[in-house]
DNA sequence: TAGATACTCAGGTCAATGCCTGAGCATCTA
DNA sequence: TAGATGCTCAGGCATTGACCTGAGTATCTA
């Protein structure tokens, strides 16, 4: 039903809608680190910790490698761009448009009746 | 279980996780608009496309005005700055990291075994 | 090589989301 | 003032999301 089969900007704004999510990027953003490491503030299992890990490097925010037993997990440089630009494009609209002349028409059409 | 009562970004985030709802911000851009206008680019009901629109206004993205029968949808201004604002912090600390010298930390402790 | 460590996999619960239908209920318009 | 219009409310149903427990499977370490 939707538009097109789920964009991945989606998955990126999914992503940084859960808080636990965010601190893992903010974290990211001093180091990498390894899954326990990252897990270890937070009041949850490592196992429904994995999955948030999971959400992020799904949505190309992060990324991992493994070495032995360990995953370390690293910001990816252009995570957030995606956002920015979708971002950048909403301020661009605004603001060409013309001081609200829009607006006025849209209040002129609404008030008039 | 979470940090906090979850925080007001959240919801920013999650409106603009829907693919719908992101382009009901573009698309409000351009110009004011009422709730069927909105709806009419949408293979959906008005009650659940209502829907969207309410998770946007609860957000903070956008707001209205009902005049009449017809409730008038706009941007609201500050609406996407909290986003911005996460955002800029981000970019902020990847910079503070003095070209990744702590990256390189790691990657030395995680080789030497 | 036994045991601890660091994940990983396979389920299962519960609440929230996204969509629907079916009724309203005010406003406008002919 | 009857009927169309523009929303709004209530409920129901399927899917997804965020947790959990329990049980592996590699890897490291003593």
């Amino acid at each position: 039903m939707q538009t097109a089969a789920s964009e991945p900007i989606d998955g990126v704004f999914r992503a940084l809608a859960d808080p636990t999510r965010r601190r893992v990027i903010e974290r990211l953003g001093r180091s990498a680190a390894s899954a326990s490491e990252l897990a270890a503030p937070f009041d949850m299992t490592l196992q429904s910790f994995s999955e948030h890990l999971k959400a992020l490097e799904d949505a190309g925010l992060v990324t991992s490698r493994k070495k032995g037993r360990v995953r370390t997990y690293s910001l990816a440089p252009k995570g957030l761009q995606v956002v920015e630009d979708w971002l950048s494009a909403q301020r661009t609209l605004w603001e060409q448009r013309l001081d609200q002349l829009d607006d006025y028409l849209v209040k002129l059409k609404e008030t008039r009746s």
